[in-house]
RNA sequence: GGGCGAAUGGCGGAACUGGUAGACGCGUUGGACUCAAAAUCCAAUAGUAGUAAUACUGUGAGAGUUCGAUUCUCUCUUUGCCCA
């Protein structure tokens, strides 16, 4: 018996597959088409096995529809802008390129030692000009379209490394890279007028059927549609300031004002610039971050005016008004009306200056005394204390009916707002998408003539101190158009704009002219599967919808609207982590243990190792397993068995050395499977009851692969490929034709191959056959039994099986009950209340 | 605090629209082979009682609907993620 020799075979496939081009999708577009996506790799240095997960998941199912007859578009590229490669050049005193295209020859040989199905003519870099420049005719068209504006902002500085941040890239008022305490600066910045669509993009969740709900609920959370009014203030004791506009959600809990909070950056802050004091306040607020998580969590301080908001329903009801750090000047109109009784935020910031605390709700069950505490009462009940408003159900009629009374007294208008905010998408940054924009000598900025195009990044540049290098090159800054000068724009795009048109540019990747042809997109997209992990849930998916709509604004050329018609977010990849007895991470590979359960240093077995959780795997805390090490050692076949196999693919999956054994073993055992039944392939006789068994079988694991892989159920597909091998090498122990067999057994190899490819294309090597013979069809004849195993129950409870002819009555049931020696016993001396009786299933008898 | 999930043996996890709970894998135990070990193969493996057939208990806790609930409803506990 022959050893499977992984590293031979595996090789082998890869590179027919290669010269080949295997994969290379057809030209015929008059066929069904498959667009089959995973979110495509940062260029970082290598493949983690978060990556090997990702790919693998879209492997799967790329050859399943191959085998299937679709024309499957499968490609990969590189999103090869970004910080890394900045930083990475700037230790190390290289250029980004030359690291970056390093990392992506790296990066596609370790894909390649997967064996995935990629079409590698179609491959894209967002880093080449051949990609960027037609992004920078895309932002000139968006600008041309108005969708594209500039204005100042405060933005999130980071100090480290020295560039702005957006919002979400800010944790815990943090740097997400650097780890830099954010800072506020105020800057020129473009922005992506995504806002636009606010609506839309929320409307067209409902129509994303093939979308996780929790991302279309996260979407719904990050877009923020609130419903309410503005209502306006008159205001006292300012010859200047007469009344100041707030928006509010909620205008019934009005009569609960006890103080009007504005934005630092509110227009009215400039009558107050002077004092020495606000300024100091305007310092502290500086101090916190932006994001309105930092916020929350920060503490609520206040700057008191002297002037004095009155209660538009009531004129005589007046409260002081402050500035206030929690307050945003982008949600409504950096104004709100403090109501501390039934906001938590509210009421910290009126126990802390001890403010009127008011009750305008009351919980249903009680009376009109109800006074709220210390904890701000923000569930639903009735108005209170409010006049007119009095008894309004809240917050079903209470909310609607305020803003009807508001609008007749011209107090306030109906609106709606949203969170969501334009995309900022300038970035103080070398290594990125140069933004097409000149200044002339006066400052003012206009889009580079189309002929121009495209703006080429410098490739020599000096990256030696912080700050952007494009600012400092004076060379590339400055350009002469039509006898004028011009000093370009040094910021470039942010990444995600890369991101947000990748999987256009694979429909069409050769055209130097546009950034897709119509025909290509109309016919490939939208992507039928977007695979990728979930913590791109919100933005890449937004910035990817928005951006199609921004192309496809005022253009009538597309057939399709939504990018991604199936999104699939797959779990992370875990792993134990472990420290030594001073709390510094140890990588596994230090690591050693006998049982299991104690650790030890390795080359120190004195030295015990703390084990901590199971986290998902990351550089810092060092319990990462290098992909390529795994697949050189166990062959990409296992890893691809291993990493399926242990959990659901949306779950987070717990790596496992003996389980990666397993996995490589179990091959071992399939290789000598498939040379039992290759010695079984000449066998003429037969045995009529144990081909029907084996073509049973074969059809039923058809029906069960189907169902599991339009589920997504991979692990559960393991299971179901172990299941197969049990049955298989008990069943060749027996009499069988030696053409039954190897008729049923392609059908498995079929099935099987997605997972295994370069396995089963040796099978069938070695079987002398034509490789592809399709997805096979389920023979429901063969899958028919005569014979059902009837559970039978009595009283609710199983006493027994009892195996007897299909579609067999319930009559004739019982009668068999009763010859049956074990079965009767339960029935003697008894009475027969009811039966309950499912067909070919289950019997039920009450007694 | 709000939204959305999750909870099943020692472990990862199966279970189609309510119908045999624990598939499959890992681990563990016993056995075969071997001078021995590794590898491989065979068998057992939810718990309790019993030599056994078998019986009882069991899907986070408690209630409910039902002939029948891991599955549906309600309450609670723990936990994950997102938003605050």
């Amino acid at each position: 018996m022959n050893r499977y020799n992984f590293k031979v075979v595996e090789k082998k496939w890869q590179k027919f597959w290669l010269d080949n081009k295997s994969f290379k999708s057809s030209k015929n577009l008059s066929k069904k088409k498959f667009y089959c996506l995973e979110m495509f790799p940062y260029p970082s240095g290598k493949i983690h096995m978060g990556h090997v997960r990702n790919y693998t998941i879209g492997d799967v199912l790329s050859r399943h529809k191959i085998l299937q007859n679709y024309n499957v578009l499968h490609p990969m590229g590189w999103d090869s802008f970004g910080m890394p490669a900045e930083n990475a050049a700037r230790e190390n005193n290289l250029n980004p390129k030359d690291w970056t295209e390093q990392n992506i020859s790296t990066m596609k040989r370790q894909l390649q030692n997967l064996g995935l199905s990629i079409d590698w003519d179609r491959e894209i870099s967002t880093c080449s000009e051949e990609y960027y420049k037609h992004q920078q005719l895309f932002f000139i068209e968006m600008y041309e379209k108005g969708l594209v504006y500039r204005k100042e902002n405060y933005v999130n500085w980071d100090p480290i490394d020295r560039t702005v941040l957006a919002n979400e890239q800010v944790i815990d008022g943090k740097g997400w890279r650097s780890g830099a305490v954010v800072q506020r600066k105020k800057l020129n910045q473009w922005f992506f007028n995504i806002s636009k669509f606010s609506d839309e993009l929320l409307k067209a969740l409902d129509n994303l059927d093939m979308w996780p709900n929790k991302v279309k609920v996260m979407q719904k959370n990050w877009i923020g549609k609130s419903f309410g009014c503005e209502v306006d203030f008159k205001i006292e004791g300012n010859s200047e300031i007469k009344n100041i506009k707030c928006f509010t959600t909620r205008p019934d809990t009005l009569f609960g004002f006890s103080f009007l909070a504005l934005s630092v950056d509110h227009p009215l802050s400039r009558y107050f610039d002077k004092d020495p004091e606000f300024q100091n306040f305007k310092n502290e607020c500086a101090k916190t971050g932006t994001t309105e998580e930092s916020i929350a969590q920060g503490e609520k301080i206040g700057f008191k005016t002297n002037l004095m908001a009155l209660n538009p329903f009531d004129p005589k009801h007046k409260a002081p008004v402050y500035f206030a750090n929690f307050v945003l000047m982008d949600y409504g109109f950096g104004a709100v009306f403090g109501c501390p009784g039934h906001d938590q935020r509210d009421m910290d910031f009126a126990l802390k200056y001890n403010l009127d605390i008011k009750t305008v709700v009351k919980p249903e069950n009680e009376s009109d005394e109800f006074l709220v505490g210390k904890k701000a009462y923000v569930d639903g009940g009735e108005i209170i204390n409010s006049k007119f408003l009095n008894g309004f159900k809240v917050p079903e009629e209470s909310i609607l009916k305020t803003i009807e009374i508001l609008e007749e007294k011209k107090l306030g208008v109906k609106k709606i707002n949203f969170r969501l905010k334009d995309w900022g998408v300038s970035r103080q940054r070398y290594w990125g998408c140069p933004i097409p924009i000149i200044y002339d000598e006066d400052g003012n900025p206009k889009t580079v003539p189309k002929s121009d195009l495209p703006v080429k990044l410098p490739l020599t540049i000096k990256l030696g101190s912080k700050g952007n290098p494009l600012d400092k090159d004076e060379a590339w800054k400055k350009v002469s158009i039509d006898g004028k000068n011009y000093i370009r724009e040094t910021d470039t795009l942010d990444t995600f704009v890369d991101s947000s048109w990748y999987f256009l540019r694979f429909c069409s990747p050769n055209n130097n002219k546009y950034g897709f042809d119509y025909d290509q997109i109309n016919y490939w997209m939208p992507v039928d599967q977007y695979i990728g992990g979930v913590e791109h849930a919100i933005l890449h998916l937004l910035y990817s919808r928005f951006f199609m709509r921004a192309i496809g604004y005022k253009n009538n050329k597309f057939d399709f609207l939504e990018p991604f018609n199936g999104l699939f977010t797959q779990g992370m990849v875990c792993h134990q982590t472990y420290k030594d007895k001073n709390g510094a991470w140890l990588s596994p590979d230090q690591v050693i243990t006998n049982d299991g359960k104690l650790y030890f240093l390795k080359g120190d077995t004195d030295q015990k190792v703390i084990v901590g959780p199971s986290e998902s795997m990351s550089k810092s805390k060092k319990n990462t397993i290098d992909p390529e090490n795994i697949i050189n050692q166990y062959g990409a076949d296992a890893v691809r068995i291993f990493i399926l196999s242990d959990s659901p693919p949306e779950k987070d999956v717990q790596w496992s050395e003996q389980g990666m054994i397993a996995s490589y073993k179990f091959l071992q055992k399939l290789w000598n499977l498939h040379e039992n039944i290759l010695r079984k392939s000449k066998e003429k006789n037969n045995n009529n009851i144990v081909e029907q068994k084996l073509e049973k079988f074969v059809n039923e694991t058809i029906v069960k692969f189907n169902y599991n892989l339009e589920k997504f159920n991979y692990n559960v597909l393991i299971a179901s490929l172990y299941e197969t091998y049990n049955f298989l090498s008990d069943i060749i122990k027996f009499e069988i034709r030696g053409e039954i067999l190897i008729s049923n057994y392609k059908k498995v190899l079929t099935i099987i191959s997605p997972i295994i490819p370069h396995f089963t294309s040796e099978c069938f090597e070695t079987l002398k056959c034509e490789k592809n013979i399709g997805w096979p069809d389920v023979d429901k004849e063969k899958i028919k039994v005569d014979k059902v195993n009837f559970v039978i129950q009595f009283n609710g409870k199983k006493r027994g099986n009892l195996i007897t002819k299909i579609n067999i009555n319930e009559k004739d049931l019982l009668k068999e009950i009763m010859d049956d020696s074990n079965l009767n016993k339960y029935l003697k001396d008894k009475k027969i209340k009811k039966s309950f009786f499912v067909k070919n299933k289950l019997i039920n008898i009450l007694i």
